[in-house]
DNA sequence: TATACCTGTTACCTTTTGGTAAGTAAAATA
DNA sequence: TATTTTACTTACCAAAAGGTAACAGGTATA
């Protein structure tokens, strides 16, 4: 009977696992989101973020992005056009998610890779 | 100045989160290492949990996991042949990162599909 | 002997993801 | 007039990820 009900949390941990993963998925998701939770930015400056995206590629992701509703864009009809991108409120709610993959990264890196974690105190 | 170190933060999270989606990538992983949060599991036992995985795919991850000392391969020498697969420490050591996972997920479905949960309690 | 169980492997193919390089459009500046 | 800036787009290609179907090898059971 413990057994069932077992089953049937891990069927539904394995659906929102997928719908999650769905979103993340993929090379780049991760980092624009976590150049955009430093501020609104726009096109360039989150190229400068992430220095081996190519435009293509910060694109097409943040076109998807903008269509799971993770990131708005707005559009200024400035001298030099300029756009610029933000996290929504779903965005926002990713902040906990993302704050345990970086903590996991860095322990996974210090358990694996064995390298010192030296900003450690810069990130509280 | 601020701006000066908060772009150092900003890379090394950037660094921290592609350790991280690195050992995550993929369609299957995060599954199996959901399946096993729920006790030590054999082959046939997690191809059972997540019912869409071939056992190509399963046997190809699982040795990835390995290789990430995520998982770990026991050989029983039974009857007919007997493998048990569990978490490592570093595989435990997910959880947190698992839970965060899970309740975005969740809260996603709730936003963008709008569907109603009703195995909530029982997560607690 | 034949069949089933368990844990995979292999070959082959399709789809998705990502990379490179060049170009575009509109306005401002030299 | 030519160049710069910003924000992309397009065409083309390579690599990685994933799917399908069949098979394998050892033990136990009918």
């Amino acid at each position: 009977m413990t057994k069932i009900k077992n089953d049937a949390i891990c069927q539904y941990k394995l659906m929102a696992s997928r719908d999650a993963l769905a979103v993340i998925q993929g090379k780049w998701r991760i980092p624009i989101i976590i150049s955009l939770t430093y501020g609104n930015k726009r096109f360039g400056d989150i190229q400068k973020d992430i220095e081996d995206i190519s435009p293509k590629m910060l694109s097409q992701e943040l076109k998807a992005l903008e269509e799971s509703k993770i990131i708005s864009r707005k559009l200024y009809d400035s001298m030099p056009i300029m756009v610029e991108y933000s996290l929504t409120p779903l965005g926002i709610s990713m902040q906990k998610l993302l704050d345990e993959l970086l903590k996991w990264g860095i322990h996974f890196r210090n358990e694996i890779v064995g390298k010192k974690k030296t900003l450690k105190r810069q990130l509280n």
